[in-house]
DNA sequence: GCGGTGACGGTCG
DNA sequence: CCGACCGCCACCG
């Protein structure tokens, strides 16, 4: 099968789509994103979409993990942030800093 | 136009 | 379970 090309701005409208789906109080991952916005395997290209988002964009990327359950980003980069918008949705971190998955992983609908 | 970089993930030890 | 490595690709200088 032949991938096919698709505009770019198209490919980051499509990850926004999906992380907008992403319920209050739940989290996904940048992997699980990135196979709902059709581009399987390039988890690394959801990160780099988000961090290209502005405040202004209505978008609540804060319920974007690592597989790990964890928080990508450098504390010092809006890491705490991060964690303090999840935490106030509800969303709890263990003593390692990470969140479990199978409590708050986000069951997306085909 | 090229090379380094990064909001990741799967695998291995 | 955890840390280290490598692979992937679009963006930026």
């Amino acid at each position: 099968m032949q991938r096919e090309p698709r505009p770019k701005s198209t490919t980051y409208t499509r990850i926004y789509a999906v992380v907008r789906r992403v319920p209050r109080g739940r989290v996904a991952t940048y992997g699980q994103i990135a196979k709902l916005a059709g581009i399987p395997g390039h988890a690394r290209q959801v990160g780099y979409a988000l961090h290209a988002l502005t405040p202004a964009t209505a978008v609540p990327w804060q319920r974007v993990v690592n597989a790990a359950g964890a928080i990508s980003l450098r504390p010092m980069n809006g890491g705490i942030s991060q964690r303090l918008l999840l935490e106030k949705e509800g969303v709890r971190f263990d003593a390692r800093g990470r969140i479990s998955l199978r409590s708050f992983g986000w069951r997306a609908r085909a």
